[in-house]
RNA sequence: AGAGCAAAUCGGCUUAUCGCUUUUUAAAGAGGAAAGUCCGGGCAGCACAGAGCAUCACACUUCCUAACGGGAAGGUCCUGAUUUAUUGGGAACAGAAAGUGCCACAGAAAAUAAACUUCCUGUAUUGUUACAGGUAAAGGUGAAAAGGUGGGGUAAGAGCCUACCGCUUUUUUGGUGACAAAAGAGGCAAGGUAAACCUUGUGAGCUGAAAGACCAAGUAUAUCGAGAAUUGAGGGCUGCUCGCCUGAUCUCGAAGGGUAGGUCGUUUGAUCCUAACUGCAAAGCUAGGGCAAGAUAAAUGAUAGGCGGUUGAUUUGUUAUUCAAGUCUCCUUACAGAACCCGGCUUAUGAUUUGCUCUUUUU
């Protein structure tokens, strides 16, 4: 199974990232803040992720870079989850808005039950 | 045994699976501080007639360095230790006889000295005491009281005189120098504070990789209102003034239009490692070898083992408090993530070793 993640399915582009962040749903699930919206343009990835961790919480950027490469690991291994739709592709923002350290363990469990609710 | 300080070394290695970034498709891939952004430089752009003022930084000496506010060696002062001439630690260490300011409380007096209690002399008075003069040795205050101690001297005293010490100053000698030593002179004049203003000396053009160069895409030197202007607007010389250069547009408001993508800069450099030589050392120099992350909403990760390290328990052997081996268990970590690049400084932090200091226990 294919569990490559390359860099064209992280959003990079700065107007996309407002557009997002201005029109996207939000849906609220601890640890996590998930935005997402559907945008219908052809493109050859099924959807592009954007992962942040504010720095008001952490302060660090060995907590931050930790935390972000974590939650990055839990997309790569579940990537069928976002690839289901076909025609569309989905722009998907992960916020990690919680000022504790989780384990690998506990962001695998909340993440996916995070990501289930999209559907 | 514990704590503190200083110095040195290290900051794991490896296999498998699944991934990420670069790319020559086979390899490489965070640190000693990558951190704070506190100094210095490279590099880049703009400026580069000049003068004055202001501003900022630095401040014992010599040396090192591309440079420094960094480093090395040394001097002076303060301070701890003992073996009393050695050694450890510290210092914003130029100027207080250029000027101005300040010195709380206490105290008589805090700076052109002064005179509370004393001491001494004279006059008045029965006496207590009062007044005038001399004096600054004694008392008391303070962080600090106008050289200190001994002797002489005196009515009592005073550098008034003298010896030693201190201070100022001159000469000689030694040292590249800071400075040191010796000899002579002065007769004591000069309180502290410059981490108060200030003075002296030295240095500094400004900005900062969001610098800057190129490519691609795209547009509106457009419109309206007000004001200034060839009788010099505006701009530049970088905080200001003079002065100089340039020479037709400029300023404010309203309502709007476009772009914000990529490449270079960017990793071969005051580079790193090893060895010899020079130097007390910082460092320099010569030879040989090496190429070692280049991301950009920002890669260097996840999982499971092994080696190694390590906490505790236990078994066996042995010189029983030691050492070695095995088994089980725990951890695999502290501080912390490159953002143009270097040299420093500062701060954070795990382990080991060495030295010094302190505390406790045992003999």
């Amino acid at each position: 199974m294919d569990q490559s993640f390359q860099k064209e399915l992280r959003l990079t582009h700065k107007k996309e990232i407002d557009k997002l962040f201005s029109s996207g749903k939000r849906i609220k699930s601890h640890p996590f803040i998930i935005i997402y919206n559907e945008v219908s343009q052809k493109t050859e990835v099924p959807f592009k992720l954007l992962i942040s961790v504010p720095k008001r919480n952490f302060k660090k950027a060995v907590d931050r870079n930790y935390l972000k490469r974590r939650v990055r690991e839990v997309v790569r291994k579940n990537k069928e989850l976002l690839s289901s739709k076909s025609d569309k592709t989905l722009h998907i923002a992960i916020l990690y808005s919680f000022n504790i350290k989780l384990e690998y363990n506990k962001i695998e469990t909340n993440l996916l039950e995070a990501l289930k609710k999209i559907q």
